[in-house]
Order: structure tokens, then sequence, then C-alpha cells
RNA sequence: GGGGCCGUGGUGCAGCCCGGUUAGCACGUCGGCCUGUCAAGCCGGAGGUCGCGGGUUCAAAUCCCGUCGGCCCCGCCA
């Protein structure tokens, strides 16, 4: 139908006879002359249809022509007359004059404006085939399938297969809570979506694969957050015979690849590397945002002795000082530092001690109980210098970074440190193996069952079998143990996570143990995977990364629906769609499933 | 499960605090004029149960209660 893209024309065509095909995006009819600007997906051109110089009927009907009617435009590249050149247009130095127009579908008058950023999020989504059609949403799909092929292509040259695996998959306990699938051949049963291919990458390296991967999407009936989804898409990743290293090596030459020749942007590799505990002392999380410093600095050891009683108290029971320099933040007002020390409240800090350092005075309410000595060495270990802030948290060790930690962020955000085309990658690792659950009275696994311990700590499982100190302890021997896993982060974010898996049934029943899961009970959930793992399973690992969050981060959005075609509301709620819905009194006969629903 | 913010013609907003004209503005839309615009311009018109329900009041977009929907956060997300 067509001859060229819109969006391809340059003064290079002039002279050429072209045929466009595409969508009015905007009119201007002066009377006389009459613009239209045809919009196809490669971007806008300018049709001019002048009385003088076209048929009378082809300018009556671009007379008639409305907003995002359906085009077909004949005509010739032009020059654009001197002076009448577009710069905010690639296509702005020439233009089409018209000498056939086809009017190939009419529109409605559109819901929403398609030229601004801000409309209704509800009324975009529910006529999103409309809001796709938007420069930057078109922008972001191409994003989406060249970040996805360049993986595709590079993991191809690695010699990795890409293996699809069940959506209709097996129910297993733990993790995230899943949606169900009923079973209409097995009355009364049900499959489930799965929450990741987690066990099947696994399988599949029993089954000798060695190097799998997969674009795979996961579902997960959680609350949904600007950042996730109920469905959303991971590169998965798995690998035998392989140690961490080759993980970092093989992800990093495939984000450095993915990233330059989907967006050309040349990352830096190798990535930075910090272990789970120096993440959380030096940033208050385990997803530190490397593009700006102002790093947690430990005062204890300075206040231990000072005559201000919550320092001193603190300390003397085994609690952290903490303290952060907000750099050139001196001149915070009551109300921002306010601000500060909800946030740090919200974390569950009692307080936060403040520090406004001047040029020959500083303000604070603190100050007064510190020696000139201890204030000075506390300047020096923060490097803090007239027209800083020094913020103080006294509190658990864990709990005064966690606070510190967000005031950190919410600095850097509100001083404009966190820049975008700034892409600091850092793998974090070393996290801890097990957490202790309270509630369950019991420890848990902080990534999966499957993680290996780190090779050097597998003793402590076994020593944790017999430790005489109460479970759940900060010494007991299971709280210590190191897991073989690492978190990637970008900027702050955390866009994927993995670990070497255990392989060998000795390990993987000690690990059961260690989180009281009998081992009948593990059969129960687990079996098909144990009984593959005593056939020579390889020593394997791998990793899986949270593609729409990548995605989002390269496009500059906090919100992951914008890089989602058919995403669904915070409430999983589809409006364009008005799924969920019910189904018919037969689908639930024939799925043997009756509704008990309240009131 | 809990908390915060929001809901006013098709779209984006103002009005709400301190209740009282015909609910205002911009964009879009419709009609007219207009031969070089690109946020085209000028003139005119149509379009609103102020999310919904209840209450207070002589009177509610405005105050109160409830409810629905949206966004964000905590819990949750191995």
């Amino acid at each position: 139908m067509r001859t060229h893209w819109c969006g391809e024309l340059r003064p290079q065509h002039i002279g050429q006879k072209v045929r466009l095909c595409g969508w009015a995006s905007k009119i201007r009819d002066h009377g006389g002359v009459i613009f239209i600007d045809l919009r196809d997906r490669s971007g806008i051109v300018q049709t001019v249809f002048d009385p003088s110089a076209c048929l009378r009927e082809v300018h009556k009907l671009a007379s008639e022509v409305g907003s995002e009617y359906v085009l077909l435009v004949e005509g010739e590249v032009v020059r654009r007359p001197p002076g009448t050149e577009n710069p905010k247009l690639p296509t702005g130095e020439i233009e089409v004059r018209g000498e056939r127009i086809e009017v190939l579908n009419e529109s409605k008058p559109l819901p929403f404006p398609l030229t601004s950023d801000d409309a209704d999020e509800m009324v975009r989504l529910k006529h999103r085939y409309l809001d796709l059609r938007r420069q930057r949403m078109q922008r972001i799909l191409e994003l989406r399938y060249k970040f996805t092929k360049a993986i595709r292509d590079f993991m191809d040259a690695e010699g990795f297969w890409e293996i699809e695996t069940p959506i209709l998959w097996k129910h297993t306990p733990e993790g995230a809570r899943e949606f169900i699938v009923p079973s209409r051949l097995h009355p009364g049963k049900f499959y489930v979506l799965p929450q990741s291919p987690q066990l099947c990458k696994q399988l599949l390296m029993v089954a000798g694969v060695e190097r799998y991967f997969q674009i795979a999407r996961c579902f997960r009936d959680e609350d949904p957050r600007a950042d996730r989804q109920l469905e959303f898409t991971q590169v998965d990743i798995e690998m035998s015979f392989i140690t961490r290293e080759d993980i970092f090596d093989l992800v990093e030459r495939m984000l450095a690849y993915a990233f330059e020749h989907a967006v050309g942007i040349k990352v830096e590799t190798p990535f930075a590397r910090m272990s789970y505990s120096d993440a959380m002392e030096r940033y208050g999380t385990d997803k530190p945002d490397l593009r700006f410093g102002m790093e947690i600095a430990d005062i204890t050891d300075i206040v231990a002795n000072s005559s201000f009683q919550i320092f001193s108290q603190v300390a003397s029971v085994g609690g952290k000082v903490k303290a952060l320099n907000a750099v050139g933040c001196a001149s915070f007002s009551r109300k921002d530092v306010s601000e500060l020390t909800d946030i740090a409240k919200r974390a569950g800090a009692k307080g936060l001690a403040t520090i406004s350092v001047g040029e020959s005075e500083i303000h604070s309410h603190v100050a007064k109980f510190l020696s000139d000595g201890e204030l000075e060495a506390i300047f020096e270990r923060l490097k803090a210098t007239a027209g800083d802030l020094i913020l103080i948290v006294a509190d658990k060790g864990w709990l005064a970074c966690t606070a510190l930690g967000l005031l950190r962020n919410h600095i850097a955000a509100k001083l404009n440190l966190k820049r975008y085309g700034d892409w600091k990658f850092v793998w974090v690792v070393d996290f801890p193996l097990l957490q202790w659950d309270e509630e369950e009275g019991r420890y848990t696994p902080v990534h999966h069952p499957f993680t290996s311990p780190l090779p050097e700590d597998e003793c402590l499982l076994i020593e944790g079998a017999n430790s005489a100190l109460p479970k759940g302890h900060p010494e007991h021997p299971l709280s210590k143990v190191r897991a073989n896993a690492y978190d990637i982060v970008l900027n702050g974010y955390e866009i994927g996570g993995g670990s070497i898996r255990i392989h060998k049934r000795q390990l993987q029943e000690a690990l059961f143990k260690a989180i009281d899961l009998p081992m009948e009970e593990a059969h129960q959930k687990f079996g098909f995977l144990l009984e593959a793992f005593e056939y020579g399973a390889p020593p394997h690992g791998g990793i899986a990364l949270g593609l729409d969050r990548i995605i989002a981060i390269i496009a500059d959005t906090e919100n992951i629906r914008e890089v989602i075609a058919f995403p669904k509301t915070s409430t999983g709620y589809d409006p364009m769609t008005g799924s969920p819905t019910p189904v018919s009194e037969q689908l639930l006969r024939d799925t043997h499933i009756r509704l008990s629903l309240e009131d």
C-alpha cells in the first residue's frame, strides 16, 4: 500500500513521488491551504493540500478529514519554503505535496488527547489501543522488543537454548500466593500458574540442557505496586557446571550487549560488588543506589561515653549510633527536617538528631550535650563542612541503618542526585541463607529452599542442628549461614537475583531440616525435584532478571504499567476488557466449582 | 488486612477551608471565517445528575457519615 514510512522522509527524497499510510495526527485548515500531519509508527510528516496545486476534489476531501482518520496520501516530496522549516520534526525540512488522498477509515472524536502525557491513567487503560498509538508508548514497545531481541541474540551466541516451560503448573506452597486454575478432567483438583519457572529450569539442568534461558511470564497473586504487576516477565537463566563467577560474567556481558544494541548505552563492566552486610552498613538497604555517595557512618565509638544519654545508653546495650552527611542541606527548613524525622520514624526509629553545620556556628538540639572533641570527631568522620546537615539515628544497628538508608534516598531525590543516564550496576552478594520467622517459629529461606550455602558455610548448617543456642538468636549458626546467592541492583532497583543451587541430596536434607520441613512433607511438595536430583544432577545455578523493571528504568518511569502493553490496575482490574468477570454457571459446573460468596 | 491522597462537561484543571448568583478556565468537539501553519488564528454554539448513597441545613460541588473507583505506601511479594 505504501512506498515509504512517514518518519523516514528527508531532503534526499525531494522530487520523489511517495505513497504514505497513517493517521491524521494534527490538522491545520487555513480555509485555503490545509496541513495534515500524517503519523505512522515511524514518525510524523507534514502533508500539504494547496488548492492552487491540487485537484478541487482532493482539497475538498482533505478539508473533511478529522483527527485520527486513517489516510492514504500520495504526492511529491518537496523542500519546505524557506522560513517554514520545523526543526522540532526530523522530517521538518521537507513536506509532502498531496496529490491524492484516500480516507481508509474515519474516527470518532477521541476520549483523550494523544498529544500529551497527562491523561488519566484509567481512561488510557480503558482505551489502551489508543494510548499505545502515542509516540512515547510506541517508543517503549519498540525499546522492549529490541531489548529482548538483543538478549535472545546474545544468549543464542553463547550457546543457550530458549525452552518454554508449562504455564499450567503444580501448586507448591511457600513463596508467593498463586493463581489457581481448576481442572475439568480431574474434579476438585487445580493447576497453578508459575510464580517463576524455577523448578523447571533446574529439571532442565538434570536433563543435561546445560544452558537454558527463557523470556518467561510469571504470575504472583500478591498486591501490586507501582513496580509490580500480577503477571510480569523475567529473563530466566540457568547453567550447569559453573560457579557464580560464570553467572556474573555472563550477565554482565549480556546486559552490556542488550543496553548497547537496544538503546546505544555503553555500560561499564565488570559491575561493582558488595556484600549484603556492607550494603546494609553503608547504604542502609540491600539495593543501594550508587549514583551518589552519602554513605552511612558509624559514630558509636565517638559518642559512646557522651553526656547525651540517648546515644550513650543505646551504645551501652549493644545498639549503634549511625550518621549520614546530607551534603549542602544545612539550609533545610524546619518543615524539611520534620519531614526527615517522619521518614526515620516510619522506619521504626525513635527519633532523628540533626546537626546543621554553619561557617562558624552549628544549629542542633543535641550539640549542647556533645563536647567539642566529639563534634569535631563526628565532622571529621563524615567529612562535614560548612553548609552540611548531619543526620543521626541511634538504635539497633540494622534499624538505624535502614532509617538512614531511606533518608539517603529521600535527600538524593530532593537534591536531584538520581540523574538519568547514569547506570550504576552492583552485585549484592553473601545474603544470609535463612531468616528467623517470629510468627512461624522457624527459619525460612531468604531466597528459596534450593539455594546452596557458601561452601565455607556448609559446616554451619550441620552445627546448627546441634547448637545449644535458641533458634533465632543472632549468634545461632543457622542465623550466620551465608547463601551462595546474589542480587543485581541498578540505580537502587533490584533488577534480578539468583543463586548456585543445591544439587546433592545430603545438603538438601540438611537444609530442609534447618527450616523444619520434614522429609516426608518435602517429598510431597517437591518430590519430583528431589527424585530428579538422585539421578546425577549436575552442579548448577542461575538467575532471573525482572524485564519490566529494567525497561522501566531505561524508559525513565517509576510506573511499570507504562512498559507493559496491556497492564492491570493496582487492584488487578483491566479497564479495557473488564476482567476479571464472572463465568457462566455451565463453565462452573464443568470445572466442578461451587461459589461460596459472602454477602 | 492497615494508612495517605484523589474523584467537577470528552480531556486537563479552578471553585471546596469560610455552604448562598446562571459551577469558571483551557484543550477537544460542532458551525462560520481564514492560502504557509506546525500549541495555527478569529467569531459563535453545544456539552455537567460536581463518583454514588445517606445525613446536617431554609440552602450542599462545598460540612458530616458511609460506599465505590483510582493512585501511592506499609503488610505481602520464597
